[in-house]
DNA sequence: CGTATGAGTTCGATGACCGAACCTGGATCG
DNA sequence: CGATCCAGGTTCGGTCATCGAACTCATACG
């Protein structure tokens, strides 16, 4: 959804969906949590065009939502990782994700508290502990139900339970 | 954004954005939790092209977030009320709206909960009462700071506090 | 009867999205 | 040293969504 513009909409929520509503642009922002942080990476786990991937990221950049950086460990290349103002994305992200599990097919992960182990409610928090987390205390597991997965190495590294915002290896 | 489909992402975020992440709609489902339930009121207040609306609002039917039934009122015409998957979307409205409002230009309206008048915070929490209230227990009321707003008959109701959820009447 | 209004549908033009091909610059191989 | 490879893009032509304006059709109003 380019025309990305909601000009006449005095609202704050016209104002997020500049940034984070057009087609692709939070599915890149949850790669970002689960840690994903090259372009390429990016690009084999959601089959996005690259023109649209590179628009989406310069973006997001521009916005404020991910900060673009040089790989220290190849020159040439990037890193794009999550702003602070992209880590407050969270609370977005996981009431859309409940939101779909309990309202479409509900395979997907599963998100727990990593202090106690506590699976989180819908909104985020730990029962246990009486907390809201930030991404930084989240566990991420992938639900065992289903088969008929993804098969690209940012899938197969994510196979594993894993922290979000911890960055992805795939080499 | 049509194209709607993601067919190839094994995740609940994906199913969500298939329903709630075309241009316009959640725009439609925030009108519709302000208590907006005619065509033409949508149409006056989001300037969206009618044959726009009209497909997001067959759409959200389809996908069980609205209800479309004959406005007893007026012979062939109809009205678009929220389901109840459709009212579990609050959360994921609330949280976008928040982050709208903390990291664009922060005017828009303010929520709190209808029991103790106290705002809520990010997480849709009532912190004075411990509790997180569903939409219809919510009050939302224009902020004041603000000039240049919109001028059509929709914008007029909302510009006294009001109830979500509560039917709006423009006649 | 004539006009207005609500609720759409139809239509041509514009612009976003798509996949494939191409480009660039550093790293690797023979 | 030259050839190849790969990450990270950009360019390009075709398709599909979106746009605003015009049109339809049924009811309500005077």
């Amino acid at each position: 959804m380019l025309g990305n513009r909601y000009q006449d909409q005095d609202c704050a929520l016209a104002r997020a969906l500049e940034v984070i509503g057009e087609r692709w642009t939070l599915l890149i922002v949850r790669d970002a949590f689960y840690g994903v942080r090259r372009f390429n990476d990016l690009q084999a786990h959601l089959d996005v065009p690259k023109a649209v991937l590179s628009d989406r990221l310069s973006g997001l950049v521009e916005d404020g939502v991910l900060e673009r950086r040089p790989d220290p460990e190849h020159r040439g290349r990037h890193l794009y990782e999550l702003t602070a103002a992209g880590r407050d994305l969270w609370p977005v992200l996981h009431a859309l994700l409940s939101w779909g599990a309990r309202h479409g097919s509900s395979n997907s992960r599963a998100f727990t508290h990593a202090a106690c182990g506590t699976p989180l409610d819908d909104a985020g928090h730990c029962t246990d502990c009486d907390v809201t987390p930030g991404p930084h205390d989240v566990l991420s597991a992938p639900r065992p139900g289903r088969g008929r997965l993804r098969d690209d190495p940012v899938a197969r590294v994510l196979r594993a339970p894993r922290r979000l915002l911890e960055p992805l290896e795939t080499s």
